[in-house]
RNA sequence: GGAGGGAUGACAGAGCGGCCGAAUGUACCGGUCUUGAAAACCGGCGUGGGCUUGCCCACCGUGGGUUCAAAUCCCACUCCCUCCGCCA
């Protein structure tokens, strides 16, 4: 939720920043005009309740006094007023409701360094790594044996069975196998290991209450791409960062204490309903995938480092498997509604011939700090909102397909990075079962 | 799922329908004292909102209700604890 008190007093100024992402100005004055009427009618009612509770103590005063009739003529004025009070109060809350409902809908204003664009044709790409950057070698040429896709290798090496997923809850639910559901398990562990010195590992609900949802702005938004369970209000959550970000909700925090690091890996569930038959062959778009995330509540001071942190760790990691990848600054018309700014990792998966997005990193200035109503106490005694950032190190589905691409070898078999080993029980080597 | 108990400020814990935004203790902050610390003593110490910055309003798990007036009475719900049932 962007501030209310700063579209107050600096409309112009929050009208140019959301203008960028196509947030028109009637609609910010839309609420201006709500806001005022809000306070108006706030006011009215508090100044009745006012007369309504001096009123009443008076009555009681008289009531000590025994003095009956002044008492009954007092309460029988309050009475009066009563009924206005009550009338105020929810011509009040009305307003209060629907003044929240569009501010709800209102996204993060973003970042200055956020670049101008329609949509992800106009992101921009900041970085690109391969293995032997470093030491001046070119992009990779990548063989023919690494030109198949993995849909291909996983049906080949029986370790992907995408019929018996669709079987299951229908397409777009994979089911991994044998190695590759090891190869899954390995990927989480070794990425909790090594954020675990820095971030504690928590392991949350893997469902939401629609309050929970709210806070991160997945909800009211986004409602068709999340899967809702409405007979007991709740929603699989399409990342950790849902119950992370709702971890510390309406809590007062040490500043001391900050910033506070968390990382889970979860179940992502998502209906992917706006992304009908666009690249969804394979892993390339799935309804259910595993995910580690990285979490950190901060100072504003701190959301520059923290996000720089999550930053490197995803990249140490990606660097660490010898993934080629790029990173892209996402411009305006591609921003997630409730980030100020987000870099996207992108790792390029040979035997489909692609850049598969399987990081974003994101801040969120206090846009999701007010809505989950999480602060912190400075030295000086005041508070103020906390920054969250997040990022994910990293979205296993996809990696799970660009490492069986970019590691198959002439005969077939995938031979796995040795980084990985002990995950694996020391097979990092997979090969077709003679069957 | 059934029965009973509970929910009040950072924590503990009082609170006959009016003088209760709330006793008291602890913690915390400032001061006196002290070489320093502790103790003792003095003072302060919840959150949010509105505007005429001094005042007003809201909040005692949540939502309704009764009343001139609700932390206090009534109803529903949620969560926690204990016991029973079921269960990985």
């Amino acid at each position: 939720m962007i501030d209310l008190v700063q579209l107050r007093r600096e409309p112009d100024e929050v009208k140019a920043a959301l203008a960028r992402r196509g947030v028109s100005s009637a609609t910010l004055d839309e609420i201006i005009v709500l806001d005022v009427e809000h306070r108006r009618l706030l006011q009215e009612a508090e100044s009745l309740r006012a007369e309504i509770k001096d009123l009443s103590r008076q009555v009681g005063e008289a009531r000590r006094d025994q003095d009956v009739a002044r008492a009954d003529g007092l309460s029988a004025r309050s009475r009066a007023l009563g009924d206005d009070e009550r009338q105020a109060r929810e011509a009040t809350e009305r307003v209060a409701a629907t003044l929240r409902e569009a501010l709800l809908l209102i996204p993060n204003l973003p970042a200055p360094d956020v670049p101008e664009g329609l949509d992800e044709n106009d992101n921009v790409e900041i970085d690109r790594w391969w293995v032997g950057k470093d030491e001046g070698q070119p992009f990779p040429e990548y063989a023919p044996h690494q030109r198949v896709a993995h849909w291909d290798v996983g049906k080949e090496l029986g370790i992907l069975d995408l019929e018996a997923g669709a079987r299951l809850a229908g397409s777009m639910f994979p089911l991994y196998r044998g190695a590759g559901a090891r190869l899954l398990r390995a990927l989480g562990a070794f990425a909790l290991d090594a954020h675990l010195e820095d971030y504690e590992e928590i392991r949350p609900p893997s469902f939401a209450l629609t309050e929970t949802m709210t806070s991160t702005g997945h909800l009211p938004k986004s409602q068709d791409d999340m899967y809702a369970i409405p007979r007991d209000d709740l929603w699989a959550i399409p990342t950790a960062e849902v119950p992370l970000t709702s971890m510390h909700r309406g809590e007062i925090l040490d500043e001391a204490r900050l910033p506070i690091r968390l990382t889970a890996q979860t179940a992502c569930f998502r209906r992917e309903a706006g992304a009908a038959g666009r690249d969804t062959r394979g892993l390339l778009r799935v309804h259910e995938f595993d995910k580690v995330e990285l979490f950190a509540y901060c100072t504003p001071e701190q959301a520059d480092a923290a996000h720089a942190d999550i930053l490197a760790r995803a990249e140490a990691l990606l660097r660490s498997l010898g993934l080629t990848y790029r990173l892209l600054r996402l411009c305006t018309g591609d921003l997630g509604s409730s980030s100020a700014r987000t870099i996207d990792l992108e790792v390029f998966s040979p035997g489909v011939d692609r850049w598969l997005e399987v990081s974003s990193v994101s801040w969120f200035r206090d846009y999701q700090a007010r809505r989950a109503n999480v602060r912190y106490r400075r030295s000086d005694g005041t508070t103020a909102l906390v920054h969250t950032v997040n990022g994910s190190a990293l979205a296993w589905a996809r990696i799970w397909a660009a490492l069986v691409e970019t590691y198959r070898q002439p005969d077939g078999s995938v031979q796995l990075p040795e980084v990985l080993s002990p995950y694996l029980g020391g097979r990092t080597r997979l090969t077709a079962k003679a069957s």
